[in-house]
DNA sequence: TGACTTTGTGCAATCGTTTGTATATTTGTC
DNA sequence: GACAAATATACAAACGATTGCACAAAGTCA
């Protein structure tokens, strides 16, 4: 019932519990012999290692915080994935919060991993988070940050971001090549970037285009399944003949819309999306998007996160490039 | 740079540490004068109590296992934010592992959770898991395991299952009564109990309408959206005319496979699948199927972990009761 | 005033590891 | 065989918080 400890253990053999200690860390100080003995010892008598006692002591945890808006969605929890996938064969672990999008939520969660000493934190901010100062006690006590998708610049350390512009531009640039003359656009929210981003590719996509934008067209905020409902309707009455969303589930939102305007999606209307939900392939017709490589960024955080809790630079940006995958719902015929 | 301790706080204001620990903790031992103090004083220095001494003075963690196949299933997170949201009020935060439905990583992650002297460990098995020895470290240990969805009856402690066999009968049967004759079944590893339980009320559902069961209609493993593709085809040559599939991929296989035949899917060929995916009702035709209420499985599985850990009996099997959710796949006009 | 309770702090050990320094033992060299 | 060097282990102090026990000061009552 009770924790066998390297006491227990030392006592067991008669040696100290430096010795056992030693022993079971490979140290060449101790004999051969005496390690083998040791951690044969260790095992028959089912010895774990008090993780927390071991930090305390070396000043050093093997818990890496996360702080996400909300787990069950698709792209984070992919992030978390690649982040696992390079950080467990590291040693260290994952001490997962979700913001649920409230920045009250977010500086509970702060507080909580620098009390559990969390080694290092990664996050993607909450979409309320227009105060950035509660991370501040992160970069202070000398904590690793690594930010990732939603970044901001007021925090220093690595930030890893999809190339927003680039995809949204390559979507968009898709859909008028593929003949569509007045291409919509379903924003996001203004505040953060990922979204002001995508908003530019747009533009710049549409400008190359046909010289010029037009304002009208732009429907912001829309990034629910509801909204893009609304809103396909609208840029309808405008005369659009495509949009390029900023999100899927908008996008799904103007199929449904369409529908009921009996407009048919693709050969009527183009539609493209951004994020490449798994629903994006199994929709009729197929739902063109960009694929952000969630489980790549996740890497790349981790491995900045490996470098950062070594003592390496890690004041980087990193732009993940994105891919656009075109299907049918872009195609006229 | 140098994390403020209560010691730090103790030389500032002339104490010792005892009255420092005992008045952060509201003690009534100390007067009320001098806790207000030193919360004060405690807060300017920006102290953070260190936890990981915390808890191994107290012999107590706030850390929380969880060890699920994959992060990134709809099921999975959902039921992880059903347990922050219960667990993170009561001081517990989540340490989370993915086994990949591998045995070994199960293995390796249920060791780290040891080593870190999680407070609990919440579960649901790989599909790979056909010994349960590695969980005995845990209950040796006397700490509390909670298992969800994939269970085994071999370890103790509570478990929490959806009612599969339930909602494979209501799904069955409400094909049958919409009218279709020969009804096949897409069942999962019948290793995996919930898989046999739906298999079960499949059958007891055919049974009860028509007398017999054709286990030519039956087709194993087949839970992916491939191998749905090529079963649906299988049965349909059996003279099939609709299919309960033991999860929502296999079904959209099935419309795959059903539109290569030329075959209209719910006119011609009923479906209903299980999981409730979120592209369930994103597809054409939007797809029958079981919501398990992850969320709710995930409270449950917190509130019994919170019992647990305050030394509550524990050891209870629930079922949590599953959604049929027609849609317009298992309509035959 | 003395005995007795109450109240507020301090002392010191403890949780399980790690690690710098010291000590004992062995080995090697001339 | 004396001495240095190398090897193996022990000692004890940390890491930061908690807590039973001791103790001093103040308050209560006769």
């Amino acid at each position: 019932m009770k924790k066998v400890t390297i006491n227990d253990i030392a006592r067991e053999l008669g040696v100290t519990p430096s010795t056992i200690s030693r022993a079971l860390a490979d140290n060449k100080r101790v004999s051969q012999k005496t390690r083998e003995m040791v951690k044969k010892v260790a095992k028959e008598m089912g010895y774990q290692p008090n993780l927390m006692a071991s930090s305390l002591r070396r000043g050093k945890s093997d818990l890496v915080g996360m702080i996400v808006p909300r787990i069950n969605r698709h792209f984070f929890s992919n992030v978390i994935s690649g982040v696992e996938e390079v950080l467990n064969p590291e040693g260290y672990h994952l001490l997962i919060m979700q913001s649920n999008e409230s920045i009250q939520s977010e500086i509970k969660a702060v507080h909580s991993l620098m009390q559990n000493r969390a080694a290092g934190i990664i996050t993607s901010l909450s979409s309320q988070t227009d105060d950035v100062g509660h991370f501040h006690t992160v970069t202070a006590a000398n904590v690793p940050l690594i930010q990732f998708d939603r970044v901001s610049k007021e925090l220093g350390g690595a930030k890893i971001i999809n190339d927003n512009y680039s995809g949204a531009y390559q979507a968009t640039k898709s859909l008028l090549d593929a003949g569509y003359k007045k291409v919509a656009h379903f924003a996001g929210s203004d505040i953060l970037k990922a979204y002001c981003e995508r908003r530019k590719g747009y533009e710049d996509a549409v400008r190359e285009a046909l010289g010029e934008i037009d304002e009208q067209l732009i429907i912001k905020d829309a990034i629910t399944r509801e909204a893009g409902y609304e809103a396909v309707k609208e840029v309808f009455r405008q005369g659009a003949d495509a949009v390029f969303c900023a999100g899927d589930y908008s996008a799904f939102g103007a199929y449904e819309g369409l529908k009921e305007l009996g407009v048919l999606t693709s050969i009527d209307f183009g539609v493209a999306g951004f994020g490449n939900e798994p629903f994006a392939e199994m929709v009729y017709p197929t739902l063109s998007s960009v694929e952000q490589e969630g489980r790549e960024m996740g890497r790349i955080a981790a491995r900045q996160m490996i470098n950062a809790i070594n003592g390496e630079v890690y004041n980087v940006e990193i732009v993940v490039p994105v891919k656009y995958i075109k299907r049918d719902s872009s195609e006229k015929c």
